[in-house]
DNA sequence: GCCTTAATGTGAGCGTGCTCATTTTTCTCT
DNA sequence: AGAGAAAAATGAGCACGCTCACATTAAGGC
């Protein structure tokens, strides 16, 4: 039993190798669940054994990736700095760690991380956003602000979040300037909404 | 000659009718290209004569909705309202002619509207986004602010439009209460962000 | 060591959106 | 009207993501 758990850790990691490696050679459409598989050294099926879909493979490469930035970023906060630049930093730091995948973020991340088609439960993006939620919520309340957020707060953060996260996957302006100035715009928007928030009256 | 375009004409309307019909009864993943084909009395192939893919048809039927939405909008617009005041009612009649086809739209806008995967020029839901665009850049201007809108202001616009969008598709509390409020305080937002933008300077 | 039983691997096969060589229809010119 | 050209319709076929009945392997009891 140890060795088979062994084994199937050991494959599952082949085929997050593998998959990491035909994205960013052949992208989201030029890469094929059948080709990851023959990579794996498993067949067809047998992948589907480890990931219910293409778009899980792709979910949980960037869950890592965002969670490498997420773990990062808590051992070098700075104190003393405004909320706006520490959700700047954040997100701006995620993007760092996304910045390989990026040549298929963009198809991938429209079914894993659109608010539209949420069809069924625990879609595979679920856990990255409830993550990243829960960080943005941390840092909220560090700066003072009493949880937890109200539905609409939440909401508009994560539009806002994902307005941006589609741009930068797909701006191509040297340094991407642009992404920063759209950040900026968005993260300040956001926190003026915290101001100016009414007291939570209401349950 | 003539015959052929009034029957061309005729076909392309026999397709967006049985469309329609299909999308409403069996949603989006339950309609496929061959049973509309088939119930437009025309072979598969067709069927991609008329319309490039099976997001190109939805994303007519959609445009059309809100360009009814928008002509009858202007015909009753209202003197003295607020900026927020007519572009909610921009946004909510949109909503509303959309109604019977919320079924089904949530998965065709994902690809249809996404702007993740905008991987080639004129996607199907571009001309919906450049219209959409025109008549909000209209009633801003008809509020006196001198045009054109910052590239960032756009962008910023669009997508909250789509975040609100994407509750309201997936909303089912009666009478929308909360895509209202969502809507009301992103609407206030972009307001605001028009009244604080630099006077614009370079170019 | 064998037999049983459960877990895992397998690949032919399904239904999908879409393509394209071929056939059929329509138009044009004499 | 009839031949030739242009346009449109056709459906077999492709590659894809994913499934499922079956084959293979591993684990536990005697």
């Amino acid at each position: 039993m140890r060795i088979t758990a062994e084994a199937k850790a050991e494959t599952r990691q082949r085929i997050l190798q593998a998959a990491t490696s035909l994205f960013e050679h052949g992208g989201w459409d030029g890469t094929t669940t059948r080709g990851i598989a023959t990579a794996a050294g498993i067949a067809t099926g047998t992948l589907f054994n480890y990931f219910p879909t293409k778009e899980a493979i792709a979910a949980v490469l960037i869950g890592e990736a965002l969670k490498h930035a997420g773990a990062n970023l808590s051992t070098i906060r700075v104190e003393e700095s405004s909320l706006e630049a520490d959700l700047f930093t954040l997100v701006w730091s995620g993007f760092a760690s996304l910045r390989e995948l990026r040549k298929f973020l963009g198809p991938a991340c429209e079914t894993i991380f659109s608010p539209l088609a949420r069809r069924s439960a625990d879609s595979p993006g679920d856990a990255i956003r409830v993550d990243h939620l829960e960080l943005v919520d941390a840092i909220i309340a560090a700066h003072g602000f009493p949880g937890p957020r109200s539905a609409v707060s939440v909401q508009l953060y994560w539009t806002l979040y994902l307005g941006v996260f589609a741009f930068w996957a797909a701006d191509d302006s040297s340094g991407q300037e642009d992404t920063l100035a759209l950040l900026d715009q968005s993260l300040r928007l956001f926190v003026s909404t915290l101001n100016h928030e009414p007291r939570k009256g209401t349950k």
